[in-house]
DNA sequence: TGCTAGATGTTACTGCATGTTAATTATATC
DNA sequence: GATATAATTAACATGCAGTAACATCTAGCA
């Protein structure tokens, strides 16, 4: 999956994969079926309770039955291993395919009373509405998937503009200065803090 | 199927199959991958000119390059013979269930002032009304769907002209302009908003 | 088969919004 | 309190969007 230029968290059991979940924004879910401490099934009924993210099980048991079950608890797709990789991606495909302009899952992404919405490009609190700008958007989105996390100036660069030969600059500094005043605007908050000699965070440390 | 309660017509051709599709409005197509006339696949892709509709491919042909082919193609999902009724039954479930809004829906589309004759290719404006284009159609259907989203220029291409390869992102431009200078004449306003670096949205932001 | 008209796609040039740079002020850490 | 790092502001230039004009394609018709 990184090859093909996606982002990925890997988890090696069921809880750890809802709590992964329940800290982070992901655009498509990969589950197994048979999953140490908590089953996949189990995964995928809590996943649902709270989102409509694409889901697609894999596992060994080709019996049909668990295909029903599988497809009827919430699953968008089911493959059975083995299974060819090409096959996965092709799936995998389709089902980002349906998400306009290739942004994202759920339309919106939620941090305390911000919210992101991801299909119109709009930042809203309360009543209140600002718009942000390709670039804006793109770091808030990275950095509101994985709230308090410490992100690195580089990587900032890295994900949101591309490249990172000869960085010197505070392109990502006057991004975050606008993205600041925007929210100062909106809800009368600093969302971002600087930590020093490393990046930016998104709300306090926990 | 239709002791499932759903209404179903049965083409036994590719050709019948298209005629009956350019007839009627469906929800959901099955598709056959060996056909007389017109194999399934082309009759997927034909479909997809048009339509969004979700497809689900059926097939003996078991081979994995078959199935990449035919999700490529455009087809949703994929099922080989013999495969089990309650698979079946359950796929369609979760295709139903991400039917989006509108697109079994009423013959006209409405935005503000602005209708859209979905069997007329006619955009009306009060008294007024032009006709459109088959892509000017298209792309302006789509949008129509979800107004104040912002779509991204590859998104547009691929839904209105389908395929990346040889992609010139001034199409997409010039064929907005085009709708633009057609809308202004209607109602003498502007529409479409550009998003920098991204694409297009109908209407203002909220 | 060739003619015509309308539709569709491509190119090229202009203006300007946005992103980037640079310079200055503020703040944190030792 | 010194120094290094971050924040802010303003000016600038880049590269994107708009559109007219040209080229190509397609359907309808004689």
């Amino acid at each position: 999956m990184e090859r093909e230029g996606y982002r990925v968290d890997i988890a090696y059991d069921g809880e750890a994969a809802l709590e992964l979940f329940a800290n982070q924004k992901y655009d498509l879910v990969l589950l197994d079926w048979t999953l140490p401490k908590l089953d996949g099934l189990e995964v995928c009924k809590q996943i649902r309770q709270a989102s409509r993210v694409p889901i697609i099980m894999l596992t060994a048991k080709g019996e049909i039955l668990d295909k029903v079950i599988g497809l009827e608890v919430g699953a968008d797709d089911y493959l059975v291993k083995p299974f060819d990789q090409r096959e996965l991606l092709a799936r995998v495909h389709v089902l980002l395919r349906r998400l306009p302009a290739g942004l994202a899952a759920d339309s919106w992404l939620q941090y305390e009373e911000l919210r992101l919405d991801r299909e119109k490009l709009l930042l809203v609190c309360g009543e209140e509405a600002a718009a942000l700008t390709a670039n804006e958007y793109k770091l808030l989105e990275l950095m509101m998937k994985k709230p308090h996390n410490v992100f690195a100036r580089t990587y900032l660069y890295e994900e949101v503009w591309g490249e990172m030969p000869g960085y010197n600059d505070r392109t990502v500094d006057v991004t975050i200065s606008r993205l600041r005043k925007k929210l100062l605007e909106l809800s009368g908050k600093k969302y971002f803090q600087a930590v020093r000699g490393l990046g930016y965070r998104l709300g306090e440390q926990p």
